[in-house]
RNA sequence: GGUCCCAUCGUCUAGAGGCCUAGGACAUGGGCUUUUCAAGCCCAGUACAUGGGUUCGAAUCCCAUUGGGACCA
């Protein structure tokens, strides 16, 4: 998708305060979309602060997730942003701190914005204060020149209420906020209406009136969220902000500082947001939230994309499952949805079916081994060593899977006598003489055949010995016998596991199980 | 509490005024196959939040109500 209008520049800003949540995942994912799609640059830039405690490793962890998504950018913390167009880094917020610095002197020097040193703290504030006074903060510092006379501690304010009266100056009519005090008409402001444009949602508006003096830095070292933000969208020629839509409302704040900085305006669309089953944002309670669950879980990085993709985004078609360049192809901002979407475990569980069934057997292997081992049910197994029965259990588990994390427990009993009640072992009504006389087939067949065999031959040769009638009366307490269980893969692809000698054992031992009760 | 955003099956969604007695997928129920469970195939039920407009015609446009959510405090 070559466009001929100027390159495209995209960006997230993960704050390492936790693991990758998959609604920071997604955010990732569309952003990472619409750049390849359009053949643009995607930049991720950590918000890092001093006072994060393990910020270096969530900031790993971060990272790792998306790496593992399949999901890479092309500047950032681990690129040194040597790929496209130059430099633009440092990545790391705490890195930046000199650039915050200069264009915060440069807000104080224009007097957009002015130091404050109330004492005031925010519990205080919380108490003292009625309903929305922290919108309407007024203190006497906001007409004091800026100065760093006093080791004070200070915040930096912008000074929105200065351009209200300035509107208001316009519009005779309109009375100043302080004197309306908490409700403010929008139609008296409407010349402080701020419009933005959103590719998602169209035409968004916010009354300035809501948004009074507000914290940009708690110094010139500690920008905030809203200010860095922005510096960091000019300084690194981000052209489009793609963002969940929990960050509308910074947005108004974002474009007033824009245009007392003179920077230019990005586009903005807004991602609706991830939920839990319940409707609201999807959070701990609601259970795993981040990609590395996921992934411990067993889903496979390509499920979750694809997954992950269609949550607020369909291309408009009846497919579901897209490989990852397919998406980059069809991918578009204008389709996305409005609405929140839950995320569905069942579909997600199916969707990762779906993939494991297409990935070949040597893959799937070398992807199950990890989960066998933690399972321990591989008990340094034979068969883990041994690739080629390995191989001969992945195929049978294939079309069962979900999740990789079910491998361990579905599989044992390839690796261990199974334990089974006794009950298990009868086909519907079968009576004990029945049951007596199908061991001693069993035991005849199996004494019989060399093993390995094909299952085919096996089938074959069992066939011929059952003859025409219920097969379910040899082959239901054999299947049993061999796994354990009440659903397993059938009996003759375990039997070309187990080998003849492992078989005849379980086979015996399932006729002691039997007989002993009786 | 204030502001903003949103609204099609249980869930993800298709739908850009007539192709809609609303399509697909997951989930659910039933069937086929079958020694069991999967996988596969077939079938079924289930949705345009409500009320007003606009229009020859509305899931689609406008308004209100209701409901949900986010942000701020």
């Amino acid at each position: 998708m070559k466009s001929s209008a100027k390159p495209v520049r995209v960006r997230i800003a993960p704050s390492p305060t936790g693991n990758l949540h998959v609604g920071t995942a997604r955010a990732a994912l569309f952003n990472y979309l619409f750049a390849k799609h359009n053949d643009g640059t995607f930049v991720v830039r950590i918000e890092d602060t001093d006072t994060g405690r393990s910020t270096k490793e969530f900031e790993k962890n971060i990272l790792d997730g998306l790496h593992w998504l399949g999901i890479d950018w092309d500047e950032g913390p681990e690129l040194q942003g040597t790929r496209y167009l130059g430099n633009h880094g440092p990545y790391r917020q705490t890195g930046r701190r000199e650039i915050y610095k200069k264009y915060l002197v440069q807000l104080l020097n224009e007097g957009k914005v002015f130091a404050c040193f109330c004492e005031k703290n925010k519990e205080e504030r919380k108490e003292s204060s009625p309903r929305h006074a922290a919108d309407l903060h007024s203190c006497p510092d906001r007409d004091h020149a800026y100065t760093l006379a006093g080791s004070r501690p200070f915040v930096i304010r912008y000074k929105n209420s200065e351009f209200l009266e300035y509107y208001a100056r316009k519009q005779e009519t309109i009375k100043h906020p302080a004197e309306l005090g908490v409700a403010v008409d929008r139609a008296i402001y409407q010349g402080a209406l701020i419009q933005f444009n959103d590719i998602v949602r169209d035409k968004l508006e916010y009354p300035q009136g809501h948004l009074m003096d507000f914290i940009i830095a708690k110094s010139l070292h500690e920008p905030l969220y809203n200010f860095a933000v922005v510096v960091d969208d000019h300084e690194m020629k981000i052209t489009h902000v793609i963002r969940g839509e929990d960050h509308i409302p910074n947005t108004p704040k974002q474009i007033l500082l824009i245009e007392a900085l003179g920077f230019s305006r990005p586009e903005y669309a807004h991602l609706p947001l991830i939920l839990g089953p319940d409707r609201s944002k999807l959070s701990k309670r609601h259970g795993a939230t981040s990609v590395d669950e996921y992934q411990g879980q067993g889903y496979l990085p390509e499920a979750l994309f694809n997954f992950t993709a269609l949550l607020g985004w369909n291309p408009g078609g009846e497919q579901e499952i897209f490989p990852k360049s397919e998406l980059i192809k069809l991918f578009s901002l204008e389709k996305v949805q409005k609405g929140g979407a839950i995320f569905d475990t069942k579909k997600l569980d199916w969707m990762n079916g779906e993939y494991i069934r297409k990935k070949s057997i040597d893959e799937l292997a070398s992807l199950c081994i990890p989960f066998l081992e933690h399972a321990g049910t591989a008990n340094p197994g034979e068969h883990v060593r041994n690739p080629e029965c390995l191989k001969k259990i992945m195929a049978l588990e294939q079309p069962r899977l979900k999740k990789l994390s079910e491998i361990g427990e579905r599989t044992d009993y390839f690796f261990k006598e199974p334990e089974y009640d006794r009950e298990l072992l009868k086909w519907k009504t079968m009576s004990e003489e029945e049951m007596a006389g199908t061991f001693d087939t069993l035991i005849h067949i199996l004494s019989d055949v060399t093993l390995p065999q094909s299952k085919e031959k096996l089938e074959e040769r069992f066939l011929l010995e059952i003859g025409t009638g219920d097969k379910g009366r040899i082959l239901w307490p054999l299947r049993v016998a061999l796994s354990g269980e009440k659903f397993s893969p059938g009996p003759f692809e375990i039997l070309e596991i187990l080998g003849r000698e492992q078989a005849l054992r379980r086979v015996n031992r399932a006729r002691e199980i039997y007989m002993q009760k009786v």
